[in-house]
DNA sequence: GAGTTGGGAGAGCACTGCTCTCGCTTGAGA
DNA sequence: TCTCAAGCGAGAGCAGTGCTCTCCCAACTC
C-alpha cells in the first residue's frame, strides 16, 4: 500500500504529524487545558484558521493524541511482555506494569490525558476502544498462558458477580475461569490507581520509596490473579 | 465564636458561599476546564471584577472547591466508619470503600477535581494535603483497631521497602507492623484505581456489575492488608 | 462627623475556539 | 493539453475567556 501519493497527499499527512507533533510538545510542557490551536498554529508557521484544514475542533486534535497515547502505553506495555521469561508468569506480570509505570512517569500529560478525567463534555469516540485495551489485553494473556500451562485456582465467586465474569472470560479468554476474569478486570483498574496516584502527586510528601512500592504491589497484584511464583513454591 | 460581626464581615462570607456554590454547580455540569468565573458573576448577578474581591484567581477558587471536595469524600467515608458494626473489621472496612465510591459517583466532576488528573500548572497547596488524607486515615485505623484487637500477621516485606513502611508506620499509626502499612498505602491508591475506573468511563461497555465487582475487589484488599472475615475464620 | 477601607461597576487588554470569505495552487478528467 | 472543481492558506471577525485598573459609593472606625 505504499504507492507513490501525490504531493498533496503527501503534504496533508506531513503536516497532521507536525500539528500533532507540537501539540504533544505543549502537552507536556502545560498540560491539556492550557493546549491551544492558536498556539499550534503559531509555532508551526500558520495561521490557526488553517489548521481546522486538518483537525475539525480542538477535541478532535485531542482525540488523535488520545489514541496515540493509549497506543505508546499500549505498545509499551506489549514490549516488556514479549522480552520476558515466557515461563515466568509473575515476572511478565510485573514486567508489563513496570512498562506500564515507566511510561506514566515518562509522559505525565499524555498520561493524564488518557487516565486522568475525561476532557470536559467529552465522550470518548469508539476509535479509544480498541487501543484503550491493549494494556489489559498483556495482562490478560499472561493469566491466560499461565493457566493453560499449570492452571490457576482462586476462591470461588459470589452468586451475583459469577455471570458478569464468566460473560467477560467467554468474551476476552475463552477458558479462563471466571475468578481469575474478575480478578484481572480489578487488578487492571488498582494497577491504574497506583500510577495515577504517583503520576498525579497523592504520593507527595508522603512515599518516597515509590519504585519498591510499586514493584511490591504489583507482585501481590500477580498473586492475586493467581500466578505463582515457582522459585517460592515449586 | 459566634460573636455578632458586622453587615460587612456576615455579607463577604454569604457571597463567598453563594460563589463557591454557583461555581459547584457549574462544575456538576460540565466541569472543570469549563469553569468560568465570568458566567459564576453573571448567574449571581455581579459583574466580574467584583469577583476578584472574594478569589484572587480562577486557580483559587478551585483550590476551595478542592478542599471542600476532599473534606466531603472525607467525612463520607468517617461517617461510614462510624456507623460500621466496630467488631467486624472487614465490614468497616468494605463500608468506607463503598461510602467513597458511592460519593464519586454521585460527584463525579467533584471526584475528578481531586483524583483526576491536576489542574495544569497548578501545585496543591499545602492547606489541601490535611483534607486529602481524610479517607487514608480511616482505612489506617480500621487496620490500626483490628491489629490492636487481634493482631495482623502478613509476610515480610523486602528489605527495600521495609524502612520507608516502618517509617510511615511511625508517623501515622505507631505500633502498626509495617508489612500492613504498605499494604495500607497500596490499597488505598488501588481503591481509587477502582473509583476513577468506573468514574471515568473506563469500564464503560466492558464491566456491567460494576456494585458486585466493586465490593469483590473491596473485599479481596482487606484481606491484602491482613483484616480476616471472623464469620469464616473464629 | 471625618476619614479610611471594602467592594461593586465598567472599560480595557490579550488571549481563546471557531467561522466565513477570498484567493491561489494542485491534480484529475475531458 | 486545457479546464475546473477541490484543497488549502490567509485574514478578518465574533463571542467568549481570565485578569487588571480606575472610579466611586457605602460601610465601618475613630
Amino acid at each position: 500500500m505504499t504507492t507513490i501519493r501525490g504531493a498533496r497527499e503527501r503534504a496533508r499527512t506531513e503536516v497532521t504529524a507536525a500539528i500533532k507533533d507540537e501539540a504533544r510538545r505543549q502537552l507536556a510542557v502545560e498540560g491539556a487545558a492550557k493546549l491551544s490551536l492558536r498556539a499550534v498554529a503559531r509555532e508551526l508557521g500558520m495561521v490557526s484558521s488553517a489548521l481546522y484544514r486538518y483537525f475539525p475542533s480542538r477535541d478532535e486534535l485531542l482525540t488523535a493524541l488520545i489514541i496515540d497515547a493509549y497506543d505508546a502505553i499500549g505498545s509499551a506495555a506489549e514490549r516488556a511482555l514479549a522480552t520476558a521469561d515466557p515461563a515466568d508468569p509473575p515476572a511478565r506480570w510485573t514486567a508489563v506494569c513496570v512498562a506500564a509505570r515507566a511510561w506514566a512517569l515518562a509522559h505525565p500529560h499524555e498520561y493524564a490525558l488518557i487516565y486522568g478525567s475525561p476532557v470536559p463534555g467529552y465522550q470518548a469516540p469508539q476509535l479509544t476502544i480498541e487501543p484503550a485495551s491493549r494494556v489489559g489485553l498483556a495482562l490478560i494473556s499472561i493469566a491466560a498462558d499461565a493457566h493453560r500451562a499449570d492452571g490457576i485456582a482462586l476462591p470461588p465467586l459470589s452468586e451475583e458477580l459469577r455471570p458478569e465474569a464468566q460473560r467477560l472470560a467467554a468474551q476476552l479468554a475463552p477458558g479462563l475461569p471466571p475468578e481469575v476474569m474478575a480478578a484481572l478486570v480489578a487488578s487492571w483498574a488498582q494497577l491504574f490507581g497506583l500510577v495515577s496516584f504517583e503520576v498525579f502527586g497523592q504520593f507527595n510528601g508522603l512515599v518516597e520509596a515509590r519504585d519498591e512500592l510499586f514493584t511490591h504491589a504489583a507482585r501481590r497484584l500477580a498473586h492475586e490473579v493467581g500466578l505463582l511464583d515457582r522459585r517460592r513454591t515449586p
